[in-house]
DNA sequence: GAGGGATGCTGGAACGTTCCAGCATGATCA
DNA sequence: TGATCATGCTGGAACGTTCCAGCATCCCTC
């Protein structure tokens, strides 16, 4: 049915080389004169040769794709997409595809990666269990806490507590005293999760500012029939949403307009993670990501962690996040 | 700096067996007693051993991943994720992994795919190219027109025509007869485009509709300054806008609600490639094309080219998409 | 108790590449 | 002129798995 490839030694057959004069010239690795360069890349051209990339792996060890897990509930939030495409464009920098992992983790599994990187982990995830015992280098985007912390590689993490407080600095400066925090902890049960009621709790009490947390879903539509939003609305129980999960905030917006009540004005709406749709309205005080860029920057991490970089064990900040105040 | 990995040769020669006999245990295949099976496991388990994905590659000529491209531009669009995410379920299902593949294309580029899908390929793309050169299955979702037509081992496709003539009759029943259609042909230079634009003339024509075509982005960032869309409801040319980008619809909605224009009352809104947030007002007449169903179905096809089937072989249709009337 | 089949296991070849030691040949230098 | 070195190329081993033909051994049957 299929035609069989051409391999290196049809090309060192049809040129009357070897089969390592040809694996030089390709690589471009080893001695080889110009003159051969040419003959052996006509052949290949005319041959259709393409790499065998079982086999160059077999060989040297590098596979050339790096891997990518995404929070299991949360995979569809647009910060996890667009993380994803900025790994794929940073992955495509250093030449290597990029591999997305299904949920379903058996923990024997065997991976066909170079390294990986684990957005957002849940505690004791299967996928950073099966990624360690497979021996592959992890990077972790967020913290990570659990079986296999030790075999993680290194950590990149925004520096959430300071623009968190930032944020909240912000809306109190508007004159906002009682806050709510809608937090996805039971959907996405990651470090960020955590950390983000955490640092809320502190400021509150610092700040000595009323605060109350709510848990919601990500999905917007169960957003439509939750009720709890709207009786602390009418309740008069707060002057500022504060939305962890991305896309609350947007779902917010119509639920509270909904109601009549004006953002920005009878209450203030503020995004931890804001959407794109969220970045576009003015009326919001939001924490832009920047997740494209900080995909980016995973990739470039895992490159170097895989390069055997020293420097690059250890964590880092990503530093491209941005508060901006709500108008 | 990594610790060995240990292969088949080291668990036969812990339990005493040939590598064969481990080989038939850990693969399920062959001839081997319960006993042998429970001991070479167990020293498995015990060396932490992990299949080579290479090696198996090399011999068996099966990779365990599929690859996907999705189209340059509108990538980031939810039918793209959707889809995509979709696909790696269907992938999965077939043990197999899912490999994202990035807009730049080296045409002699080698690929660690066993099939892969093209999304919405645009004529000629160079992707389908290179795939083809490399001897990788491929199946087209849309139509592809272009150099290696031929070598495109099957097509999925919804059926488009069908679903947007019975939304296009569902706003006629409704009174409307002015239509202004959305298109993203620059952007998104696909058949699907093509074909959407072929039919709303069709359609216009037959029915004795008003029909025009207006070129817009997909980009909600330049949709806040398209004033086009403003003069075309200012002026009054039309009583039902028809949206073929995804997300356009939202974003016209925010658009002409800022002009005071009633949806669903002074004038129709339709979606033909609906967004969840779309999906959620009940306002709009929209083809739900339920991508996440839609990207499974496809990795499930091409699980079948890659098997061989010979009924995968050929044009299939996605009978998964509905068309919702909007109140 | 001979024939035949199922069972449990084996050894080696093969997959296509990379890597390495090494071999001519010709140029360069003292 | 002999020693040294760079250049261009070669042959074989190695990577870890799968696949296949085949070999004892045991059990069943007539």
């Amino acid at each position: 049915m299929s035609t069989p490839r051409a391999t290196i030694i049809d090309i060192a057959e049809a040129v009357g080389l070897s089969k390592s004069t040809v694996a030089n010239v390709l690589s471009g690795t080893g001695r080889f004169s110009p003159a051969t360069s040419a003959r052996v890349h006509a052949a290949a051209a005319k041959l259709g040769y393409v790499t065998n990339r079982a086999a160059r792996s077999l060989r040297s060890g590098r596979v050339g794709s790096y891997g990518i897990h995404l929070p299991t509930v949360a995979r569809r939030l647009p910060f996890y997409t667009e993380f994803a495409l900025g790994a794929a464009d940073g992955a495509d920098a250093a030449q290597a595809d990029l591999t997305l992992f299904t949920s379903e983790i058996d923990p024997a599994r065997s991976f066909a990666v170079d390294g990986a990187m684990v957005v957002d982990p849940e505690p004791d995830a299967a996928i950073v269990v099966a990624l360690a015992r497979a021996g592959i280098p992890i990077l972790s985007v967020g913290a990570y806490h659990g079986v296999g912390e030790a075999d993680v590689a290194a950590t990149l993490d925004a520096r959430h507590d300071a623009l968190q407080r930032e944020a909240l600095d912000l809306l109190r400066a508007r004159g906002r005293r009682r806050f709510v925090l809608l937090s996805l902890r039971r959907e996405l049960g990651s470090a960020w999760t955590e950390s983000t009621e955490r640092t809320f709790h502190a400021w509150c009490a610092e700040t000595g500012s009323a605060g109350e947390v709510l848990d919601v879903s990500a999905d917007p539509a169960r957003w439509a029939s939750d009720e709890r939003l709207a009786g602390i609305v009418a309740g008069d129980r707060t002057d500022a949403i504060v939305c962890a999960g991305q896309g609350t905030a947007h779902a917010s917006r119509i639920i509270l307009e909904a109601s009549g009540i004006r953002i920005g004005q009878d209450i203030d709406l503020a995004s931890f993670a804001a959407a794109p749709d969220e970045l576009l309205d003015p009326r919001l005080t939001v924490i832009d990501l920047a997740p494209t860029a900080y995909g980016r920057r995973a990739a470039e991490l895992l490159t170097a962690i895989i390069a055997g970089d020293p420097d690059a064990h250890r964590h880092h900040w990503f530093d491209g996040a941005r508060v901006r105040a709500g108008v």
